[in-house]
DNA sequence: TTGCGTGCAAAGGTTTTGCATGGCA
DNA sequence: TGCCATGCAAAACCTTTGCACGCAA
């Protein structure tokens, strides 16, 4: 609750402003790795790790996971609430992995139903809807 | 395709069985190996993965990977088409953890909507709407 | 007899942990 | 100066792979 990081150090600016820098999309820990080689700057994985773990718990940044053996994808999108939150959605192709972001008002109907009817107050912004985007559906026929 | 199960060995049979009588629950490959220890066979875990990873594809069996340093779930489903599916959804309480199984209109609305406008074929079996359900939303007041 | 299924062990990869060092306030 | 943040290396963990042996057909 009153969490609140002490130091501002180099990494955690440059970490930030990377960040910001990529903000809704999704990177790896190598991705962070990266950038930090790039501008020259060394940065443990560890810390990586860590600073993003904070983060994850604070809401500000997610995190999935979709197999065991690859890399975790984390997405920044800044501080947000679950009650107050934009009506954004997001489709995953399980084919191809495409992550297609939209906003429709029948997810959002959704949303209000299962609050309204179940008491379930629906993430928009962890819940993924999984499954076969037009191209690959095509192509498969 | 045209894949089949050559041999019908003591361990396929008894996995198969083991699923089956935990059909729509969540397991892991160690919940496997548990059942077979209780039923004093031997079973390798290499065996164990190869197998449940052929059901993933085929489709009798499906993934969730939560995080990267526990294992991942598995849950048995029996055959299903992504195209004729029945029409259950799953909310998913990201405090307690209970998975809330749900038939209801608007998230079929919402699944005839992404493939009618946007193509997209959602999979009601693999998708899970996450957020807080009733009796944790309750308590955090 | 044939060749797939199995089990063991090792490899491969990601993430976490411990500890000494460095740097911010 | 005090103490958190960092980085390195090792540990922990899950999952996959290679290979020889066993077993179903």
């Amino acid at each position: 609750m009153s969490e609140k990081t002490h130091y501002r150090t180099r990494q955690m600016t440059m970490l930030l402003s990377y960040l910001e820098s990529v903000r809704g999309h999704h990177i790896t820990v190598n991705d962070v790795k990266d950038y930090f080689k790039n501008q020259g700057v060394a940065i443990g994985t560890a810390t990586i790790y860590r600073h993003l773990e904070k983060m994850v718990e604070q809401g500000t940044v997610l995190k999935y996971v979709v197999d065991n053996t690859s890399s975790a994808c984390f997405e920044y999108v800044g501080s947000h609430e679950i009650a107050d939150q934009p009506s954004c959605f997001h489709c995953k192709c399980e084919k191809c992995g495409r992550l297609i972001h939209l906003h429709c008002t029948e997810a959002e109907n959704l949303r209000l139903h299962l609050f309204e009817k179940h008491g379930f107050k629906m993430d928009s912004i962890r819940t993924v809807f999984y499954g076969i985007c037009d191209e690959c559906g095509e192509n498969s026929r």
